[in-house]
DNA sequence: TCTTGATCCTGTAGTAACTACAGGGGCTAC
DNA sequence: GTAGCCCCTGTAGTTACTACAGGATCAAGA
């Protein structure tokens, strides 16, 4: 199931640029071109991409994104620098989680407390903006 | 407890260019400037500064954060709005914990199975890949 | 009192991460 | 054979910052 860039990019879920910006900067291999010089990609690069729009969207640098890759990638040589890797960026993801939770409790603290015409003051922003 | 520039950007978290930002394109609200012309900024604007910083580290973009500024500003009329929009935001908020939890767990396990000499194979990519 | 250092001001330029567009070519289908 | 859709390349524009230049303010020390 070779793919165009197009169709790589819809079944990603994002723009059809990005997947030559990703390319350009080296995130994404330069994929084996078909008879008509056409990009063709195959199921890898969907893995690959997909993961780093979701990434992308959680926050994480594009920075963050190579590091990430490359853990899996097995750039790393011994066990002691990956677990350490990983454990940084566990730590870093449950902050993130610890966040989202309070934003959500927040918000649907504000929706369960909107009844008829009273519109409640939502603490989201105050709650968020405890220096944990 | 009045504060200036740079020191609302230190306790926010944030870089000090990116105060003049926020409050070019409106984010922030205009401060009051004291004698000398420096602005003077009070605990309210660390509170908004601070929330926008994490949002921004969960993924929002600034018109997500926008959106939930203005919700919680109270610019929205009718509770039904309300409860329509946080319970949008809850969802998004929703789908990022998923993720997260599924990036953290893959990460875990990776560590833990990470001993000796042996470097395992880390399934983070694939799981969030998967097109939920 | 003078100067050094830290901070502030404004305007503008540079960077990261995309996103859009222009000009041209390759298929397929009526 | 031409209309419509997708692809190619290069380049320019956008978003969200971040850095820098040139100058003013102010506290503290020589």
């Amino acid at each position: 199931m070779p793919l165009r860039r197009g169709e790589l990019a819809r079944r990603a879920g994002c723009n059809i640029e990005t997947v030559r910006y990703y390319e350009r900067i080296g995130l994404l291999p330069n994929p084996p071109r078909s008879e008509n010089g056409f990009r063709s990609y195959e199921e890898r690069h969907l893995t690959r991409l997909t993961f780093i729009r979701r990434a992308r969207e959680l926050g994480f640098t594009l920075e963050e994104v190579q590091n990430l890759l490359r853990l899996v990638d097995g750039g790393h040589s011994t066990c002691a620098q990956v677990q350490e890797l990983a454990l940084r960026h566990a730590d870093e993801i449950q902050r993130k989680i610890n966040d989202l939770h309070q934003m959500q409790h927040a918000l649907k603290e504000m929706s369960a407390q909107c009844s008829g015409e009273e519109v409640p003051k939502c603490p989201i922003v105050e709650i968020l903006s405890e220096t944990s």
